[in-house]
RNA sequence: GGGCGGGUACCCAAGCGGCCAAAGGGAGCAGACUGUAAAUCUGCCGGCGAUGCCUUCGGAGGUUCGAAUCCUUCCCCGCCCA
């Protein structure tokens, strides 16, 4: 009973449990040595990690042991997992700087006692070439072309490096150095987790069991939410930016955030279905509620109640926000421009000379128009550009 | 080793002697509309105190009144044959 229980949480918002029968077996032997890896690549997790993250909470709630594996190897490699061209190799003083910042917001969401950290440089420095050649004689090309990023790239004669090949057996090989039970990824790791499988098996244990979970939207709704991208919501962004962002997506996302970043019940969620359906819930205030939830994760109760407010001010009342940034300006007289660019409201005085003449810049509440204009600098004017950026001029 | 095709702005991609700061698309920014929605529409989208000037089309030279476009050379990339 209690298994059957337990695998109806693991299985919540799964997208593939490979295979479903092969981790009912685990789940009667006793705790899982789960396993996570992450390439540390960029310095912040967003939103989109809290999605694999969260799974990996209910896992440990349930009694499992968590092993977060960071990729300090394998970020130097470089994942070629849904790319169509290869990275580029990180220092090996990014990969750890970036790696100490991951374990902190990491614990935002884990369970610090429940989780064992490892670096896979620990075992994979070391291996000779003979280990490698071993490990490579253990899959084919052919099935590294069934890839899809591979094979797409092979047949638009985008170049395919030789270690982007080595990269999934690597990353297979700490699945049995750590003698992983599960590992769960993005549904972008399926291959690399299926991969780990098969290795295991050629090494004479068990095979992993591989959950995939979703791949979070951006905040353009579209592409998945990465920092290239430029559509990702960080965990450790100020409230008041993750606020804002939160009530820019489009409502279709709303619901999906709803599912995937939060514990909302399955129950409770088909009731804000229904609502927002029947008009009894307005889509912005399923927004509102969202955005303060989030932020309450990561940043406090109080935290959510002020960026909350704050937003209603500025942007319902259309008053100022709290803490404005503060530009000196010596001179009594400026160049509008010249302020606009001191100030880094505009990279040059070409964009400020644009913001301008498009209507995006008021001192004051007054909409400035010409770009030659000289102004008289008042103390605590304020300069606002576009809508939501402001500054404070001070003598 | 041989043959072929390429390197253009943040990305993709046209242009192949003047009309090119360089078409088109995407991203981004701004404005309108709104719920800071999304979608849509409009504009902008190298730099400069700026009706002009300066620097850009892989690098360096050259031809020309004039080069992203032609020539030489170098670097880099892809494919094919071996």
């Amino acid at each position: 009973m209690k298994i059957m229980n337990d695998l109806e949480v693991i299985e919540r918002g799964t997208v593939e449990v490979l295979t479903e029968d092969e981790l009912k077996d685990c789940l009667k032997k006793g705790p899982l040595r789960v396993k996570f890896g992450a390439d540390p690549t960029l310095p912040d997790i967003h939103l989109g990690h809290t999605v694999v993250l969260q799974k990996l909470k209910q896992f440990q709630d349930l009694g499992h042991k968590i092993i977060f594996v960071i990729g300090d190897f394998t970020a130097r490699i470089g994942d070629p997992s849904g790319r169509m061209e290869t990275r580029k190799p990180l220092s090996r003083r990014e990969v750890l700087k970036n790696a100490r910042t991951y374990q902190e917001q990491v614990f935002k969401i884990l369970d610090r006692k429940k989780t064992k950290v490892v670096f896979n440089s620990t075992w994979l420095a070391r291996l000779t070439s003979q280990d490698i050649f071993n490990l490579a004689s253990k899959y084919t090309v052919a099935r590294m072309l069934e890839r899809d990023d591979f094979s797409l790239r092979y047949r638009k004669e985008h170049p395919i490096s030789i270690h982007e090949f080595l990269y999934p057996l690597i990353q297979g090989y700490d699945s049995i150095v750590l003698r992983a039970d599960v590992e769960i990824g993005g549904t972008d790791q399926k291959f690399n987790m299926l991969v780990g499988r098969a290795l295991q098996k050629e090494y004479g244990q068990k095979p992993q069991v591989v959950i995939t979970m979703p791949l979070l939207e951006g905040t353009d709704g579209t592409r998945k939410m990465s920092k290239t991208y430029g559509n990702y919501i960080g965990i450790s962004e100020p409230p008041k930016e993750i606020f804002g962002k939160l009530m820019s997506i489009s409502d279709e996302l709303c619901l999906r955030y709803w599912q995937l970043l939060t514990d909302i019940s399955p129950l409770a969620l088909s009731k804000m279905k229904g609502d927002l359906k029947k008009g009894r819930l307005h889509p912005r205030e399923a927004k509102k509620n969202l955005a303060v939830r989030i932020v309450e994760m990561y940043h406090g109760k109080r935290a959510a109640k002020e960026a909350a407010k704050e937003f209603e001010e500025v942007f319902k009342e259309k008053r100022l926000p709290r803490r404005i940034p503060r530009v000196e300006i010596s001179k009594k007289k400026v160049w509008i421009v010249k302020l606009l660019t001191i100030s880094k409201m505009a990279k040059s005085s070409s964009e400020a000379r644009r913001l301008i003449q498009q209507g995006a810049v008021t001192l004051d509440g007054e909409r400035v128009t010409d770009p030659e204009k000289e102004l008289i600098v008042r103390e605590g004017a304020i300069l606002k550009v576009g809508k939501r950026r402001f500054v404070k001029l001070i003598r």
